[in-house]
DNA sequence: GGCATCATTGAACGATGGTTCAAACCTTGA
DNA sequence: TCAAGGTTTGAACCATCGTTCAATGATGCC
């Protein structure tokens, strides 16, 4: 039964990305990953090749819901700033509210070579598809001129900070951090600015 | 000789900087860094406790440069985005310029709780007076209304996320980028813009 | 010159971490 | 019911890591 250990891996998965988030991948251990996920240590063998294969399918899985997300924000209507706004609250929604696998993809050091070489050229995919938003907005003159490289990525910085200071069960909702933090980014780009 | 000491522990930390910068706490050995000073693995220990002791002196060297140079461009004239600007501009410098001991600051995981705690606690008073330096623009009208808690901390994830893509040897100079980074995250916060 | 203090070394220790493996367990289909 | 193949286990292996230590070398003071 296929169904059966896709599903089992996809708990694997999130269990780690889990223990991940709060140990960070070195000091996260595989005994540690197994109690999470209620397997043995040595079963963990059954379903993933090692530890570098399991931190590249926690960042392969949340390279591929924000790539989605992008899609999906870029294509319905509105300015580029409108457009840019809804993209990045997917981002920081992929982090906080779906906390599990999605921290992971900070660290790409922990990868062997080719591992790693496939993750960063998905995760370029991703960086460019926004910097590319932003590019089209100071075209249109709808925003500033300005590096649209360098502003994309002090969007990300921001963004992907939050996985230091968010606190679920503080009194702010993920959404409405990631829409105040979307608004004060795109801010920084427009012209003229609107109520 | 007591300067002898201190010059040694100083060129220690800063291997150990760049060391941690480039492998992250966790995955730095200590033989690694001891290679890096230019002394054996057992020697380090004439020096500091530990690894963990390193990683705090680290930490506290870069945080005492960063609250002298909030000090220093929060005191300077100018209005509130001026000053805020000169403070960004000053913190990127320091973990870009500076770049040994300061990526490491990020790490606060891997330290005892007692030492974290002062690092915290340091760390905090810093944030605290940027997040004063904002509050204080949006009261005197000069900034729009918004959380100065939430922007503080998107600019620190911007700023502190340079460390995963600058790159020293690339065509854009340290400075350049602090500039233009600075500019881009103030800008979010003005009511009007001025050329 | 000789003594005391500091600096330095490199080998060794204990702990921990990722990983392997042979054996037991469970499920399934005939 | 029985055999077969997929699962699961927990102990053991090996490498590595932080750390210790006894011994040696350098340095400064009288």
């Amino acid at each position: 039964m296929r169904r059966r250990l896709d599903a089992r891996r996809l708990e694997i998965l999130r269990a780690a990305g889990r223990i991940f988030r709060q140990r960070g991948f070195a000091e996260a251990g595989m005994r540690e990953i197994a109690a999470e996920a209620d397997l043995s240590p040595g079963n963990l063998y059954h379903y993933f090749e090692g530890k570098h294969e399991i931190l590249y399918f926690c960042q392969d899985r949340a390279l591929d819901a924000m790539l989605a997300a992008l899609r999906r924000a870029g294509a319905a209507g509105g300015d580029h700033g409108e457009r840019l706004a809804r993209v990045l609250v997917a981002h920081a929604s992929c982090i906080l509210d779906d906390l599990e696998g999605t921290a992971a993809h900070l660290e790409v050091e922990g990868l062997a070579p080719d591992l790693r070489a496939r993750i960063v050229a998905k995760r370029d995919r991703y960086e460019r598809g926004l910097r590319r938003l932003v590019a089209a907005g100071i075209r249109s003159g709808e925003f500033r001129a300005c590096d649209a490289g360098l502003v994309t990525r002090a969007m990300l910085g921001a963004l992907n900070w939050t996985v230091r200071w968010f606190d679920p069960r503080g009194p702010r909702t993920a959404s409405e951090v990631a829409e105040d933090l979307a608004r004060y980014l795109v801010a920084g780009l427009r012209r003229s600015e609107d109520a």
